[in-house]
RNA sequence: GGCUCCUUAGUUCAAGGGAUAGAACGAAGGUUUCCUAAACCUUAAAUCCGAGUUCGAGUCUCGGAGGGGCUACCA
């Protein structure tokens, strides 16, 4: 199958050399033609003033004569101002057309080899997730699934973060005002029961600050001698020295949150080839600050905690190790990225974190190059914007938090109520039904989400539902449904359509045939910019296109044969095209709805 | 304060330095004797302000205004 982007700049570099001997390719500029335009790709020719000492108009014609002349190809030319827009013929298309029929794993890339490692959810075992979780879990398992359609070893992992004060907390709490409650005889999930401790905790906290502060403490010390705080602490001490009964109840409880976490994942249809534990890791990077010590990278205060000075590349000093020789998030993150890089033999490690942790990421990677580590280049942080709600942040304190398991649910339930308003699930089994409102809730909530630049901070308003019309994941798989629809109405009639290359191709369906060609161009820009949002907005394009196409003309109506099975050859290599791009969203699409 | 990111129709999002800034929702109007109307078609509606670089700026540079994030011996 060959590259028509590179087939194009080819041919328009081979006639810039030819006329002006250009060698350097990089003043050409070629981009697709604007819709109102006529002709498929357009060279935009200022760049070559200079070589041409002609004028923009001149130059563009001189050169499209030489185009036409030298390629069969290319049937024709028009230019305005500084842009020669180029014709390919129709039967080039044509050609892509059955390239892509003929084609199994169409928009894949070969093997390439490398082995890329990506971290996301990262979740803490004491509170339940919501909506920016959902993000983080979406953006990662689509980016894990992107890479992977361009040819990459991809390693999913999850680093818990299962231990440390907070989890102590919620473990307290539900000692001293837990009665024994356990997921079964509460009936609630169980990181929602522990997520209801941690709460917990933290209003008996509140109270006993206040106690103190009324009988004469200062603030400051009452969020220190808080009894409450000093036996999670107490707590703390002991499961770090292995205390049996501490122990037995925190792998009790992450237990529960455990089972409640995988139920969430499953429903958001992401999973993980490794689980990191916190727990397991957090001794890592010791070794570490020695050798940074013994390099002088990093030095030693009075107090004998460790520290890197990253002031001359624009950064702060950054502590490494506490005096007491316990470590940070810095030191833990150090030792798990080098032993990740050394057991796998990684090539990238990505990291899915949202953008608040920016700055911790920067260090990360300078500490690594500073000790000598050349993989720290190899090191992206992919940093995504915050969910905001219309109010601003998320916060739990002013119970704004969006739960990810109520969200999934209303998705759900109103895909329900629309399609049974709709009567689109008459004759459906229950099972289908519930099947068939998943994947649409599911695919509303995902692709609103994901078409999203990763980068940017989005906006969720929960008094307004997601929408199931427009530029939303049900609108695409609409168009999926109703394509299969007419397959089966083809197939129940035993039309064959063996003969599809032998119809001419109207110009709507030339556009169609294009955009199917421009799939595996997103593919690898989604890839390299780490954005599903380019698959989100291709399938949405394609969806769009196809829709205006099949509303003017018939397929299964058509007379002509060989035109009738172009049509549904063309029909059929869309849905295909939706499905593949869909699934590189983690979006699933039903055969109807 | 320091560092950093952001600001595009009423709203939510697009736009690799290129042509007349695209969609969707919402608004107004229209399409079903025709393969699924969760569809299709019309209309109105926007680059925060001011300079600069460039043949050409939403995009690059500088200044201003407004908003977010970071700036812990927390993770």
């Amino acid at each position: 199958m060959i590259n028509i982007e590179e087939f194009i700049s080819g041919v328009v570099a081979n006639a810039a050399k030819e006329l002006y001997g250009i060698e350097d390719s990089s003043s050409l500029q070629i981009q697709k033609t604007r819709k109102e335009f006529e002709g498929d790709y357009t060279v935009v020719v200022f760049g070559l003033l200079r070589a041409s000492r002609k004028s923009p108009e001149a130059t563009a014609t001189e050169l499209g004569e030489k185009i036409v002349a030298s390629t069969p190809e290319i049937k024709g030319f028009n230019v305005i101002k500084g842009f020669l827009n180029l014709s390919v013929d129709t039967s080039f298309w044509a050609a892509r057309f059955g390239e892509i029929v003929a084609s199994e794993n169409y928009g894949m890339a070969p093997a390439t080899g490398r082995t890329i490692m990506i971290e996301y959810s990262s979740p803490n075992t004491n509170k339940p997730l919501h909506l920016g979780h959902i993000r983080n879990n979406l953006l990662g398992y689509s980016v894990a699934t992107i890479l992977k359609a361009n040819g990459h070893n991809v390693i999913k992992v999850n680093l818990v973060n299962d231990r440390g004060i907070h989890i102590c907390k919620s473990m307290l709490a539900w000692q001293l005002y837990g009665n024994g409650e356990t997921p079964e005889t509460s009936g609630m999930k169980g990181d929602h029961l522990v997520g209801k401790y941690y709460v917990e905790f933290d209003k008996h906290y509140k109270e006993q600050i206040k106690e103190l502060v009324a009988n004469g403490m200062s603030e400051d010390d009452a969020k220190k001698q808080a009894p409450i705080m000093l036996q999670a602490q107490e707590m703390l001490r002991k499961w770090e020295a292995k205390d049996e009964a501490v122990y037995s109840l925190w792998e009790k409880m992450n237990g529960w949150v455990y089972d409640g976490f995988d139920v969430t994942y499953k429903a958001l249809g992401v999973d993980f080839d490794k689980v990191y534990y916190e727990s397991e890791t957090y001794l890592l990077g010791k070794s570490l600050v020695e050798e940074g010590l013994q390099k002088g990278v990093f030095f030693r205060k009075e107090d004998n905690s460790v520290w890197i000075d990253l002031e001359k590349d624009g950064l702060d000093q950054k502590l490494l190790l506490r005096g007491d020789g316990t470590s940070v998030y810095m030191t833990q993150d150090l030792g798990t990225a080098l032993r990740r890089f050394e057991d796998n033999n990684l090539d990238d490690m990505i990291y899915v974190v949202g953008n608040e942790q920016n700055y911790h990421f920067q260090v990360l990677k300078l500490v690594l190059k500073k000790l000598g580590y050349a993989w720290s280049d190899n090191i992206f942080h992919l940093s995504y914007g915050m969910v905001e709600l219309p109010e601003g942040k998320m916060k739990s304190r002013e119970g704004t938090v969006v739960d990810a398991d109520d969200l999934i649910a209303d998705m759900v339930g109103t895909a329900r109520e629309m399609s049974d308003e709709l009567g689109k699930l008459d004759g459906c089994s229950e099972q289908e039904a519930a099947a068939i409102s998943e994947m649409v809730g599911l695919g509303a909530l995902k692709y609103f989400i994901l078409k999203v630049d990763p980068k940017k901070t989005m906006l969720f308003d929960p008094r307004e539902s997601i929408d199931f019309n427009g530029n939303t994941g049900p609108f695409i798989q609409y168009t999926h449904a109703r394509i299969r629809s007419i397959l089966r109405k083809a197939e129940e009639a035993g039309i064959t359509t063996g003969d599809y290359l032998d119809a001419p191709l109207l110009a709507e369906e030339v556009e169609l045939i294009k955009t199917l060609t421009e799939y595996p161009a997103s593919v690898r820009t989604a890839a390299q910019q780490f954005a599903p949002s380019v698959i989100a907005a291709y399938a949405y394009d394609l969806a769009k296109q196809f829709n205006g196409y099949y509303h003017d003309h018939s397929i299964l109506k058509e007379q002509h044969s060989a035109t009738r099975s172009m049509r549904l050859m063309l029909a059929e290599q869309v849905a295909r095209v939706i499905r593949s791009a869909m699934s590189l969203l983690g979006i699933d699409v039903p055969e109807r709805m």
